[in-house]
DNA sequence: GCCCTACGTTTTGTTTTGGAACTTATGACA
DNA sequence: TGTCATAAGTTCCAAAACAAAACGTAGGGC
């Protein structure tokens, strides 16, 4: 099956990885809630490729978890806030964030 | 950044993400919190390919998420549970059912 | 003029995934 | 005894996704 069926699936949590369900997308939603907005800031602090990090924006934003504000019109600059769709996802990510924290100690040297 | 680097991450959502975050490993924990615990199960509710779903299954061992058990020593027989470790995630994906059954609705027929 | 900032896009090569067939061990049936 | 069914994987190849790094664009500051 593949990643774009999914968001037909019978099952409401299926439908919800099919916007969200991968690594990179849940880190901007982390970053997001951390305060950050800009496309700059969530390269930097992720790690992921601009590439990426262009696709998934353009797919929050489609499916209405984010929205892209102009905050500076010369030159045109463009930033990604949480709308309330996107804001009813952070308890998920607290759970994750408690979990890693109880369950996944740092083993070696931190990166990013 | 790779896959592998994320479990060292000094972020303890991207540690949590290092193990269950992508669609399949998730899909399978929905199907573990519903009861399921076979290979066959698994592999006919979600629709992945059995190849990701082994490689998947194998990872979640190894991370102590799931317990690989014997249930038929002949033929040999094994399937799978929840450990407590396991378990400690069932809330974040019952906010992400909720989400989806809100927010995403059913648009054609739904397959698997 | 020339470099800097910041949001992207393009390109090229590697890695991961999808799909489908195959394997192994055993039980059930005739 | 042979044949079929079951269940947990493994193997193979082509297709899709991804990583890394350079490039594009539209101004601003000096």
């Amino acid at each position: 099956m593949k990643w774009s069926e999914l968001s037909d699936n019978w099952c409401p949590v299926a439908r919800t990885l099919s916007v969200v369900g991968d690594r990179w997308t849940l880190l901007i939603l982390r970053d997001c809630y951390l305060g950050k907005s800009k496309f700059e800031e969530f390269a930097e602090s992720s790690g992921m490729t601009r590439h990426i990090l262009a696709e998934r924006l353009k797919r929050l934003v489609e499916e209405g978890v984010l929205e892209r504000r102009l905050y500076s019109s010369a030159p045109k600059r463009y930033d990604y806030v949480l709308t309330e769709k996107g804001e009813e996802l952070r308890p998920a990510l607290k759970i994750m964030k408690d979990w890693g924290k109880k369950h996944m100690p740092v083993r070696r040297e931190a990166k990013a």
